[in-house]
RNA sequence: GCGAGGAUGGCGGAAUGGCAGACGCGCCGGACUUAGGAUCCGGUACCGCAAGGUGUGCAGGUUCAAGUCCUGUUCCUCGCACCA
């Protein structure tokens, strides 16, 4: 059979043709390579714009169709401003140590180092393959020792930092010894400390009078990286802790295996410390709405008082209970408190019982809630609880009242020990009701009268004693005047609280970067100062799988033992001995500053230098496209990094990421079963267009979930390359909906993005010849069109909406091809509009027209105003709000020139036959309404 | 429970308070073809032969004019969740 394609239709094959050939000749020109102030070839008139994307981790399985259409996206937007006349930094990189990398070496038995480079690779591959503008000299990976060695810088400059709460900001730790020396700070414990026990905080030393090791201790206290005992996330499968924020209903994050919780000595970040500079720099940032809510939800910052109840007879050291709370005002309603399992309380008081302690029912309950997983804790929300025996004293009235352990006050939020006002909280209701305790309103309602459990503001009654009374008084000022009271009778103070904890900085694991840190005979922990410290190699890295944490890290004892001299600590003899931390980074560390680094690659020096954090991040990073899965944990972490490395003068702006934009999920089709069962997507057939599992014959319903394997609905970005060309696939994701919005893949739809281009093509290229067709008269009314679409798709550029630009790109073909043609210069021009969607086309259609260099680095064409509007326009005219007639007029008619035209119309008038006009509203160029009755 | 977002043709979606449905898919008709799952041209919200009428989840409201603003409501998606 004959073949009469012509040689030059723009297909799947010409395409790859076109994309390998371009492709190839920006790697070898270095198109997108954007030289540093400083460097040979850079343009110091321009100015900047930093387009960054987050940036993948390999996995083994390749890239997913989610990954190009946030770079394409940036990738238009970065190949807009070049020729928009900015230099751009535009760069990619490689999120390769962690966890899911070792799991699969585990399951593989390939070392994690082999796969992770394979993987990365292969990604390297892929993403090249799509034509992104990427200035590949920039690439870094987060497992390369030069970049994670300046990772280990920046943790000992946290390490070596502290937060100085007065001026909300992180100090040099040599500014606090320094305080603390001359007395101008009193020697006392960091009072925000989570690690440090109350009695402790309230001691205040004669720092001169304080050992080496008690002055250690109190500036430890301060230190922003410390180490502490902690109830911590043990997963056992995993065989390493976790990050709360890897934890999901009780669950791993990765692998879904239950946690438990389990103390442990581990590093920590005092994330805490900068809650609120992290909601407050939140303010002035270009980010979506929802993500900003989400950050400030998770910190959870609340303002409310710590109050010291003193314990009716001491127990050992202690002699307060603390709690924090929001509402003071209910102190008088306070009929019994709570601690939690964790407690220390508790573990003293099975020291030393109480006549009323039911020392085994105590042990039981506690051992039970240790023992149970955060998931069962969880699901299980009734209440459950044990009188420990001891009583303490509400500080406002004198009252004995009963100290009870319940699992429904956690360790881990305030002091871990709470005062109970059933009568006011929906918690402390339900298990006074639950275990018979009483039940004393303290506040009623402003008016009217109120069931069960009153929580809102309201007014303070019964709320008197010989010493305090707050009674009549609404509960912002009996809230204020109760914290003044404690904090003039010393038995307590305004708190600031939030729900976000302290970052768990320690894994267990193998493939992470190694701490900075050695310890000494004496069990000190120092910084180490030389950097890398590389991770050593380990022929064995699999986990075991204990409930005893063991650090893969200390099977390799040539690392772990070694001297001060060769580790590159300071202040110990050069030969003293020291052991390494075996402990390993988690896989956020390399993450936290990455876009930092891309400014400066290849500085041996320092992580950045002082002009291309200048320069590139002055004010932050111009756009920050990625998943809106990141909306707190990569986000806030990178956040609460980049706040102290500014406050430390090592950056100059004071947020990191000045623009953010989350680009939606892309989904895919499946069907559901009557019972909401899934059916794979091969595995149903179209019968008379309704969907029918073919197995069963039954009826099945079309709904839009997540691409997944067992669905066999996940599609693979090669494939579609490889069936219609990086260009195609570019403009379909593009095209698929606004960039924000999750969208279902169709893999029906792309056909017309592929027509789009070879209607392009062939407007342009006579698909014969392969030779330009070009007319040599101009269509005036074509080249209005143009400067339209020019201006409509630099507008939604700018805005990012692809979809709608890239519909004014497909309606000037269309145009195009039912006109006579395109003249040399508006084929030009076009080739131009085109190139960042689809930038090999457009290269190729330049190189055919005859231009010079590339379209990629041409000028973005303008447009002149007076070319968008047509001399005449068609204006409806409404009466009562419905069209009822069409007027053809000037586009330039006034107000009152319109307003006649459509009075004097014969039709207009027709219509309002019998009818007074009572208002008429004319908007020029667009309308005219005629309210009649 | 708290927080955020959404609902527009057969499908994806478009619309600074100013002609609802741009553009694409699909579908229908035609042209060119030995052929068409290629290409080109035309049509396509719904009801109706038409004139015309009806339409943006539902119920109200503001306005000359509402998909858009306001109030209430239903359903869906996402995040957090015993946070004192």
């Amino acid at each position: 059979m004959a073949e009469d394609i012509p040689k030059f239709r723009y297909d799947a094959a010409l395409a790859n043709d076109i994309e390998t050939r371009w492709q190839a000749r920006w790697e070898a020109e270095q198109s997108f390579r954007q030289p540093n102030p400083g460097e040979p070839g850079f343009q110091a008139e321009r100015p900047k714009y930093y387009c960054l994307d987050m940036f993948p981790y390999p996995s083994g399985a390749g890239l997913h169709v989610g990954h190009p259409e946030g770079y394409t996206a940036t990738d238009i937007l970065s190949r807009y401003k070049r020729m928009r006349g900015f230099n751009v930094l535009h760069p990619m990189g490689w999120d390769a140590f962690g966890l899911p990398a070792e799991q699969y070496a585990i399951q593989t038995g390939v070392h994690p180092a082999l796969t992770t480079k394979k993987a990365i690779d292969n990604f390297r591959r892929q993403l090249k393959r799509f034509g992104f503008s990427y200035d590949w000299s920039r690439e870094l990976g987060t497992i390369d020792p030069d970049y994670y060695g300046h990772t280990q810088w920046i943790f000992v400059q946290i390490y070596e930092a502290w937060f100085d709460v007065q001026q909300q900001k992180g100090r040099p730790i040599s500014e606090l010894i320094a305080e603390l020396e001359s007395g101008t700070r009193a020697a006392q414990f960091n009072p925000d400390a989570a690690e440090v026990g109350h009695e402790d905080k309230r001691k205040v030393f004669a720092w001169s009078a304080l050992s080496k090791r008690e002055q250690r201790a109190i500036i430890d206290s301060y230190r922003l990286a410390y180490l502490a005992q902690q109830t911590v996330n043990w997963c056992p499968k995993l065989g390493t802790v976790l990050a709360n924020e890897e934890v999901i209903d009780g669950r791993s994050e990765r692998g879904g295996f239950p946690v438990f919780r389990r103390p442990l000595k581990q590093w920590l970040f005092r994330i805490t410390a900068y809650g609120q500079r992290l909601i407050k720099g939140l303010e002035g940032l270009d980010w979506p709405d929802a993500t900003r809510a989400k950050q400030t939800n998770w910190i959870g910052h609340s303002v409310g008082a710590e109050v010291s109840f003193e314990l009716a007879q001491p127990l050992g050291e202690q002699q307060d209970l603390y709690v924090f709370t929001t509402r003071p005002d209910t102190l008088f309603g306070a009929t019994y408190m709570v601690v939690a399992p964790e407690h220390p309380l508790v573990s003293a008081v099975l020291q030393a019982p109480r006549p009323e302690t039911d020392v085994s029912a105590l042990q039981v309950y506690v051992s039970k809630a240790r023992n149970r997983s955060d998931l069962d804790r969880q699901q299980d929300k009734t209440k459950t609880g044990v009188f420990t025996g001891v009583y303490a004293r509400n500080p406002v009235n004198g009252e004995h009242i009963p100290v009870w352990v319940a699992d429904y006050v956690l360790m881990g939020y305030g002091t871990g020990a709470i005062m109970a006002v059933p009568a006011h909280d929906e918690r402390d209701h339900e298990f006074a009701l639950a275990f018979g305790l009483p039940i004393r309103e303290v506040v009623k309602p402003a008016s009217g009268s109120v069931e069960g459990c009153f929580s809102d503001d309201g007014i303070a009654i019964n709320s008197a004693s010989s010493v305090v009374s707050i009674d009549g008084l609404p509960t912002p000022e009996a809230k204020a005047k109760i914290t003044a009271w404690l904090e003039q009778q010393k038995l307590g103070k305004k708190k600031h609280n939030t729900r976000l904890r302290d970052w768990l900085f320690s894994r267990q694991r193998y493939w992470g970067e190694p701490f900075p840190i050695v310890y000494d005979a004496d069990g000190d922990h120092h910084p180490v100062k030389k950097f890398p410290v590389e991770l050593p190699e380990l022929a064995d890295y699999q986990p075991e799988e204990s409930d005893e944490p063991r650090p893969l890290l200390a099977k390799a004892q040539a690392w772990v033992h070694t001297t001060a001299g060769a580790a590159g600590v300071e202040g110990l003899p050069a030969d003293a001995k020291v052991t390494r931390e075996t402990n390993t980074m988690p896989g956020w560390a390399g993450s936290c500053w990455y876009y930092l680094r891309y400014a400066d690659p290849r500085d041996a020096s320092e992580p950045i230098s002082r002009e291309a954090d200048r320069y590139w991040l002055g004010d932050g990073v111009d756009l920050y496209m990625g998943g809106a899965e990141h909306a707190v944990l990569h986000l806030l972490y990178a956040r609460f990094w980049h706040q102290i490395l500014h406050d430390l003068g090592h950056v100059s702006a004071p947020e990191p990421f000045k623009k953010l934009f989350h680009q939606g999920m892309i989904l895919n089709f499946a069907y559901e079963r009557a019972d909401k069962t899934l059916v794979p997507i091969d595995e149903v057939d179209a019968v008379e267009g309704e969907p029918v599992e073919r197995a069963t014959g039954q009826r099945v319903t079309q709904i839009v979930t997540k691409m997944s394997k067992s669905l066999r609905n996940v599609i693979n970005p090669d494939d579609v390359i490889a069936d219609y060309g990086a260009d195609t696939f570019r403009l379909y994701e593009m095209y698929m909906g606004p960039l924000e919005a999750s969208k279902p893949w169709n893999t029906r739809d792309i056909a017309g993005l592929q027509r789009f281009l070879q209607r392009a093509w062939r407007l342009v290229i006579d698909e014969s010849t392969g030779q330009p067709k070009l007319s040599d008269a101009e269509d005036p009314q074509l080249e209005r069109q143009l400067h339209r679409a020019i201006a409509k798709v630099q507008g939604d550029i700018e805005r990012i909406a692809f979809n709608t630009a890239i519909a004014a790109l497909i309606g000037f073909v269309n145009a195009g091809t039912s006109a006579a043609g395109l003249t040399r210069s508006q084929a030009e021009r076009f080739a131009r509009v085109l190139a960042p969607f689809a930038p090999h086309v457009a290269e190729e259609l330049w190189q055919r027209l005859g231009m010079d260099g590339l379209v990629s680095l041409a000028a973005w064409p303008s447009y002149d105003d007076a070319q968008l509007h047509d001399a005449t326009v068609e204006v409806p005219v409404q009466i009562m709000g419905k069209v009822r007639h069409r007027l053809q007029v000037p586009a330039e008619l006034d107000a009152a020139g319109l307003e006649k035209l459509a009075l004097a119309d014969p039709k207009v008038q027709e219509l309002l036959a019998g009818k007074s006009v009572r208002k008429v509203v004319v908007v020029p160029g667009k309308l005219v309404n005629i309210v009649a009755n």
